[in-house]
DNA sequence: TCTGGGGTCCTAGGACCC
DNA sequence: TCTGGGGTCCTAGGACCC
C-alpha cells in the first residue's frame, strides 16, 4: 500500500451500450441491450435505462427480452468499441507512461509516474476530474467513473462507488474503515463459489473476514486464494501497475444455436476455428506448443483435451490436425453422443519467436496441405444483424433495426445527425451494403 | 429453448529426473 | 532390501474477471 492515493482506476460507464447510444441518436435515453441475440446469447452490457428493468450483464438475452421487451437488442460492434477504447488508452498514456488496460473499457493508471507533483487528496481529485472531462471530449460524449486510492484494490473499489459518471478518491489511512462494512464479494477473486464457502463459515463482510486467521482461510479456500484474501481484507495490496502484459494463450470458441451431433460437421467447425486461431497467432507473431480442444455438452458439462508439441507452431493445418484428433478421441469415447453446444480451439505455451528460426524442422510440408473448406450448415450470425452499420445508395448511412423473412429494416441516422427515418428493404436489395465496405 | 467469448490463475495427480 | 524428497512438465478441471 502506498503513502499517497496514486493508483487510478477508470471504468467507462455501460461502455458498449453507451457507444451505441452515441452513434444511434434515436436510442439515447432508451433501454439498450448489447450482446448475443441468438437463442443462447447473453447480455454483454445493458444501458442504465435497461438496468431499471432488472437487465444486467451475463443474463441470458431471453430473460432480458422478457424483462424489457421494448429495449433495442443489438449485436456488439467491436470495431467501434475498439476505436473509442484506443482513444481513451491513448489519452491515459499521455498522462502517465504506466497504464495497464484490463479490457476495452477499464484501466489502471499509475499517478506516481504522471506529471502530477502534489499527490494530496485534493490535488488528485482535481486531476481526476479533469481527466474525466477529457475522456468525455475524446470519445464524443462517453462518461467514465474513476476511483483513486493507495492500491489497485482500493482504486477499483472506489471507481464502483459512484457509478455512473462518478469520482471517488479514498484518503490514505481510511481504507480499512471503508472496506469493513462491505460484503466479501467486493474483493476481486471472490466469486459465487468463494462467496458461498465463506457464507457457510459465517463470513459475510470484510470485517468478518478480518477476524479469521490465515490458517482458517487457507483451510476454507486454499493456499494461494486464502493468502490473498487475508491480505486484501486488511487492505494490504502491493501489486504494481504493469504496462505490458504478454499474451499466454489464444483461443476461439463458439456456442451453437442447436446442439451438434454430426462428427463431420464438428470437424469442419474445428478446422475453421483452428484457422482463426492460427491467423491471430500469425498476426501477432506468436506461436505455441499446446493445442487445446474445448467441448461443452448439451448438459453444460465442459471437457477439455490438450496435446503438446515438441516445438511451437502457428500453422493452421497443424493446429487443426491436433484439434481433430482430440475431438476424435472424445467422439470415439462416446462423450459427445448427447449433443455438443460449444466447440473451441486454443493454443497456449506461447513464444514470441518463430519456430523455423530456431529449429531445422518445420511444419512447412504440412502448411502446404490446404485445409478443405468446411461444409458448415450453421450460420452463426445473420447477414443483417441488428445494430450493424449499413450504407444505402440513396439514403446514405444507417443501421439495421431488425431483419427477418427476407426483409431488413434500417434507421437512417449517425452520431452527428438527428434521429432519422426508418425504411424497410428486401434483404437482397443491391442498394444496401454493410458499412464500412468489406476489405477496408 | 437457462447459462457468451476472451482471457488468467490455481490445484492436483502422474511422469520423470536428479 | 523398507518409507525419500524436491522440482518440473503435462493434463484436466474449476473459479474468476470483464
Amino acid at each position: 500500500m502506498r503513502q499517497h492515493a496514486s493508483v487510478l482506476h477508470i471504468d467507462l460507464d455501460a461502455f458498449y451500450a453507451s457507444v451505441e447510444q452515441r452513434d444511434k441518436p434515436s436510442l439515447r435515453g432508451k433501454p439498450v441491450v448489447v450482446g448475443g441475440i441468438g437463442g443462447r446469447g447473453v447480455v454483454a452490457t445493458a444501458s442504465y435505462e435497461a438496468r431499471k428493468y432488472g437487465v444486467h450483464s451475463a443474463m441470458s438475452t431471453r430473460e432480458a427480452r422478457s424483462r424489457c421487451p421494448h429495449a433495442a437488442f443489438l449485436y456488439p460492434r467491436f470495431p467501434a468499441y475498439r476505436e473509442s477504447s484506443e482513444r481513451v488508452m491513448g489519452l491515459l498514456r499521455s498522462v502517465s507512461p504506466l497504464v495497464e488496460p484490463l479490457s476495452l473499457d477499464e484501466a489502471f493508471v499509475d499517478l506516481e509516474r504522471s506529471s502530477l507533483d502534489d499527490l494530496g487528496v485534493e490535488s488528485v481529485r482535481a486531476f481526476a476530474e479533469e481527466l474525466r472531462e477529457r475522456v468525455h471530449d475524446v470519445t464524443d460524449g462517453l462518461t467514465a467513473s474513476v476511483g483513486v486510492g493507495s492500491s489497485k484494490f482500493i482504486a477499483k473499489v472506489a471507481s464502483d462507488l459512484e457509478k455512473p459518471d462518478g469520482l471517488v478518491v479514498v484518503a490514505p489511512g481510511t481504507e480499512r474503515e471503508l472496506l469493513r462494512p462491505m460484503r466479501v464479494k467486493v474483493i476481486p477473486g471472490v466469486g459465487p463459489a468463494t462467496d458461498e464457502r465463506l457464507r457457510r463459515a459465517g463470513i459475510h463482510t470484510v470485517a468478518d473476514l478480518e477476524s479469521v486467521s490465515l490458517e482458517e482461510l487457507v483451510r476454507l479456500v486454499g493456499k494461494a486464494h486464502g493468502g490473498g484474501l487475508y491480505q486484501l481484507a486488511r487492505a494490504q495490496d502491493d501489486r504494481p501497475v504493469v504496462a505490458e502484459q504478454e499474451a499466454k494463450s489464444v483461443s476461439v470458441e463458439s456456442t451453437y444455436d442447436t446442439d451438434l451431433t454430426d462428427r463431420v460437421v464438428m470437424e469442419g467447425l474445428v478446422d475453421r476455428q483452428a484457422r482463426d486461431v492460427a491467423g491471430r497467432l500469425q498476426k501477432h507473431g506468436l506461436s505455441g506448443r499446446t493445442v487445446t480442444l474445448k467441448v461443452r455438452l448439451y448438459d453444460f458439462t465442459t471437457l477439455s483435451r490438450s496435446s503438446t508439441l515438441a516445438a511451437p507452431t502457428d500453422a493452421a493445418p497443424t493446429i487443426a490436425r491436433l484439434a481433430r484428433t482430440l475431438l476424435g478421441e472424445l467422439v470415439a469415447g462416446g462423450s459427445t453422443a448427447g449433443g455438443v453446444r460449444l466447440l473451441g480451439v486454443g493454443v497456449s505455451g506461447l513464444a514470441d519467436w518463430i519456430q523455423e528460426d530456431l529449429f531445422g524442422e518445420s511444419d512447412e510440408a504440412e502448411e502446404a496441405l490446404a485445409l478443405p473448406e468446411p461444409a458448415v450448415p450453421i450460420r452463426h450470425r445473420p447477414e443483417w444483424a441488428p445494430g450493424m452499420d449499413v450504407l444505402h445508395a440513396e439514403l446514405g448511412r444507417g443501421w439495421v433495426w431488425g431483419s427477418g423473412r427476407g426483409v431488413v429494416t434500417v434507421r437512417f441516422e449517425t452520431a452527428t445527425t438527428e434521429p432519422g427515418p426508418v425504411r424497410s428493404y428486401s434483404a437482397a436489395d443491391p442498394a444496401l451494403s454493410p458499412w464500412p465496405p468489406a476489405g477496408t
